[in-house]
DNA sequence: CGACCGTGCAGAAACGTGCCTGTCAACAAG
DNA sequence: CTTGTTGACAGGCACGTTTCTGCACGGTCG
């Protein structure tokens, strides 16, 4: 009786004992009745439903983690340069990415929590995920064979690298991309493609490079790149300058990352060359401002969304173990959006319209 | 003897019992080893150690948040339009926001959860918080009263309109930075001032309107504005549009939001219109596009980083009971990009540099 | 020599759920 | 009347920690 008036006088919120205390049942009932489990009748179950309520009873989530194993939460793990969460380079890939990937998760009940990569080992240990979603994970990443250790799954945006043991993957088919890419500024008339590059190991810089190289083996033309810490958003700026400065200035140029775009149209002014007159621009992009810049800049779209719902269902897919036939690997196209700058001669004069914000 | 064995065989993961039992000691004394409480000799501190990182020990965060009743999670709630969680119109903001804040709650020890605000209340209650960060939380949020009732920390970005009970909150002087701005655009030559603002109620559409109102009314000057929904990224552009075709055409122009720059430029160009000599333009954004378009141009950045980090400070104290001498209201200054957009006379040829991304 | 005290550690009670195992009544079939 | 069956609930254990309480022990002091 001591017990009950301590428990009864708490402060705070009412658990599941004052609940079945109240409607005079015991905690198995009030927990198969709000959890729609066991064989209750209906009566019994709008009762306690009604008093949980009027108690503004909330059920202890560390406890049912505790109990089931189960704590509805998802990592999302970004690769971190410097003391940053996330890069420059990246924001708005990382901003639709995260979320679709949340809103993804959220329809199935799951909630997000941002986690970078380097990390102090307690914060990961302090927090109890069902799974993990790797962006980009390098090659033998020591937070992801942790992970999987510990028998948790873990689902990488980016094919890994090496042997990492992940349990499913999505990714582009950055190689056909880049190809595709390039046969179409070569249709639109360039003679000399120049391309703007990371110095990172990553993959996504590794495989747009090599199949940048590959391309201008299989056409016979010298290649002409510049690469720079992509981190550094001021790099991208000097990079660009350098690219065209060269003897060997080239007449059209891709730039593999966000700010390329801004970064070499600024450049060619300096140089006053006309786009896409004197110099043919694409970049990888997520960016709307490309479609009303002056010219609109030709964009590839890595479709960041497809690529966070993608990866957040194969990981709750393996979390609750249900064998869907969806494949574990996936490889969602690419989108080359075509603006004026890589249209040497635009054949009518619209502008393509900015995209619709209820594309899938 | 048999339930030491059921245990021993268990799969997955060693618990606090495999630790004691094969460090020889009780299960007090390696909780109080690896917590670095109680009273032990450094000897036993060590070979505990020892025997946890042999086993590959990983405490249970549930059974610690169950005990403890700290999670070490943190909320980061956002107002959402629609199904997705977060506008178009905020990306910038939100990104470099949520990137300050992950950051600063990292380097004490806590993770974000993302929460939409609208989201099913079962994800709400299957996450145990601490505490939340609600951003612009609207006139009497449900979500927000909810949290206050159970006793949990809520602080604001943005002041909480009405009678909201939150914490604290962080915000910028909103109104001050409009008056400064079209002061500033003033004084480059604009005799009349149009602005680009949204329909929705939100307290920082609404202060600046306002303060805006108020400013023409002060030097006398009637106002031209146009008024979209600001979560629809085709509107702003059909808004600015509308702006530079009214009789009345304004001879500067203010947009409220991110994107509105790029859309003022092309409207300004589809009217012929030269920036900066026939018109002057300033908008709100953290974009850094903007200090590359042609013209650059000046923008009213609102320092989200200042205030995500801020925000996670004044939480984190009131989760921990730490009575600091930060005041729990705090204004954040604005700051006023100033770039080739907004002067009508270019004083110098030299175009003012991208920022630094070293900046606090 | 007994009372006292600080040290080094062990036992066990929580934390709040979910679920497995019973119990008891009612009822039908034999 | 006995026995099997089924519905409707109660009891109690387990999840893996943290932490309060307390025991044994050796040394010190009155």
């Amino acid at each position: 009786m001591s017990r009950a008036q301590t428990r009864g006088s708490r402060q705070g919120r009412a658990g599941i004992r004052d609940v079945a205390a109240a409607a005079g049942v015991s905690i198995t009932t009030v927990s198969d009745a709000l959890n729609g489990k066991g064989r209750l009748p209906d009566a019994t179950r709008r009762h306690v439903r009604e008093v949980a309520d009027r108690l503004g009873y909330r059920p202890s989530a560390a406890a049912r983690t505790l109990r089931t194993g189960k704590s509805g939460l998802i990592g999302l793990t970004v690769t971190t340069y410097g003391d940053e969460p996330f890069t420059f380079t990246e924001f708005a890939y990382f901003a639709e990415m995260a979320r679709a990937a949340t809103s993804a998760a959220l329809a199935r009940g799951y909630a997000l929590v941002i986690l970078p990569a380097t990390s102090r080992h307690d914060v990961w240990s302090n927090v109890a995920l069902d799974g993990t979603v790797v962006i980009d994970p390098s090659d033998h990443d020591p937070v992801v064979t942790e992970l999987v250790r510990q028998g948790l799954p873990v689902v990488s945006d980016g094919r890994p690298a090496g042997t990492l043991p992940v349990t499913a993957w999505v990714d582009n088919d950055h190689e056909a991309a880049v190809l595709d890419l390039l046969d179409h500024l070569a249709a639109a008339g360039a003679r000399r493609i120049g391309l703007l590059t990371g110095t990172t190991t990553d993959t996504y810089t590794r495989l747009s490079t090599t199949a940048y190289l590959s391309w201008c083996e299989r056409v016979g033309q010298d290649p002409v790149y510049e690469a720079y810490p992509a981190h550094d958003p001021c790099a991208g700026a000097v990079a660009a300058d350098r690219l065209l400065a060269r003897p060997d200035r080239p007449d059209a140029v891709y730039g593999l990352f966000d700010p390329n775009g801004t970064d070499l149209l600024a450049a060619a002014r300096r140089y006053g060359l006309r786009v896409p007159d004197d110099l043919l621009l694409v970049c990888c992009s997520e960016s709307t401002v490309y479609a009303a810049t002056e010219p609109p800049i030709t964009t590839l779209s890595l479709k960041p969304r497809r690529i966070g719902t993608a990866v957040v269902q194969l990981l709750i897919d393996a979390i609750e173990g249900i064998d869907t036939d969806r494949p574990v690997e996936q490889v969602i196209p690419t989108e080359l959006i075509v603006r004026t700058s890589s249209q040497r001669r635009p054949p009518r004069t619209t502008v393509s319209p900015p995209r619709s914000p209820s594309q899938e």
